[in-house]
DNA sequence: CTCCAGGGATCAG
DNA sequence: CTGATCCATGGA
């Protein structure tokens, strides 16, 4: 069990549940319960405090610091993104504790996936029942998600049956491509954006959605705007005068309007429009 | 019952 | 190239 103080821009609660992450459930007494990797750590915050329980001084410094991008200075992104105008404002203000997790390139590329054309509880459900059928167990309730390997021995049935639909021939697609090494997710690091994108787009179902979800969240392009219907029509009542807009429309605006903050202003009004109803014509 | 969800593949024009 | 339709599943 490991503290943190004088944490600024971090509120755990909106880390979690602005969107970018699947494995992880509140308890009785509002604390957390989050998976990552082979870990699973529980989060207990008071003001600008929070208790890791479950880990160690190394954990912290060489996973979690990381994790929780605590090295990212989130004073000057606000601050930028709130000056925009009165919008980005409220909106940046509401969610002022959001940080952008960096996952495993791998457990997005799969979760993400399976997002497609989901509700959110329905996704959480369908990586639990994965993980708890493939992934190697961490404790009795718990396994990791499952590695590569795991998935390449698991059938369309078997994914059908976690509930996964139509997206189990994806997964599958996905994971031999990955193992075959056709498509290299270490590699992928080293690329600019628009390389990066049509590398993962090479993934049958993974289109440019899913791919800015995985450059975003796995691989901290911060320059992407994951354009999902909700942000879509959330940028079309701000800024475009609640008229249809197409996505490319949108995704110029946002690049031009947001810049290199892009991604982080994209989380921000995510996780504002869901805590405020928003999501709804 | 119908509608739709953190979309994308496929087909029609 | 753009737009319509289909895809599994569960909750509203």
């Amino acid at each position: 069990m490991e503290q943190l103080n004088n944490l600024k821009h971090f509120n755990i609660a909106q880390v979690l549940e602005c969107g970018q992450v699947f494995r992880f459930n509140k308890d009785k007494h509002n604390d957390f319960i989050l998976v990552a990797g082979n870990k699973k750590i529980k989060i207990c915050q008071q003001a600008d405090s929070i208790i890791i329980k479950n880990s160690t001084p190394e954990d912290i410094s060489k996973v979690w610091k990381t994790y929780f991008d605590l090295d990212t200075n989130y004073e000057d992104i606000t601050n930028i993104l709130m000056n925009k105008d009165e919008h980005m404002s409220k909106i940046v203000q509401f969610g002022e504790g959001i940080r952008i997790l960096r996952q495993d390139p791998w457990e997005m590329l799969i979760s993400f996936i399976i997002s497609q054309n989901k509700a959110i509880p329905h996704i959480k459900t369908c990586i639990e029942n994965i993980c708890l059928n493939y992934g190697t167990p961490i404790d009795s309730l718990t396994h990791a998600f499952p590695t590569v390997n795991q998935l390449m021995n698991v059938t369309d049935e078997q994914l059908r049956e976690c509930k996964v639909g139509f997206r189990a021939g994806y997964i599958i697609d996905a994971t031999k491509k990955v193992f075959n090494g056709e498509i290299d997710l270490e590699n992928i690091k080293t690329m600019g954006i628009n390389e990066a994108r049509i590398e993962l787009m090479k993934i049958k179902g993974v289109g440019p959605k899913i791919a800015d979800c995985i450059l975003l969240f796995a691989y901290n392009k911060m320059d992407v705007f994951p354009t999902d219907v909700w942000i879509k029509r959330m940028i079309e009542g701000l800024y475009f005068n609640g008229q249809d807009t197409k996505l490319d429309k949108i995704q110029k605006f946002a690049k031009e309007y947001f810049g290199e903050l892009a991604g982080y202003a994209q989380q921000y009004l995510f996780f504002y429009g869901r805590e405020n109803g928003m999501f709804k014509k």
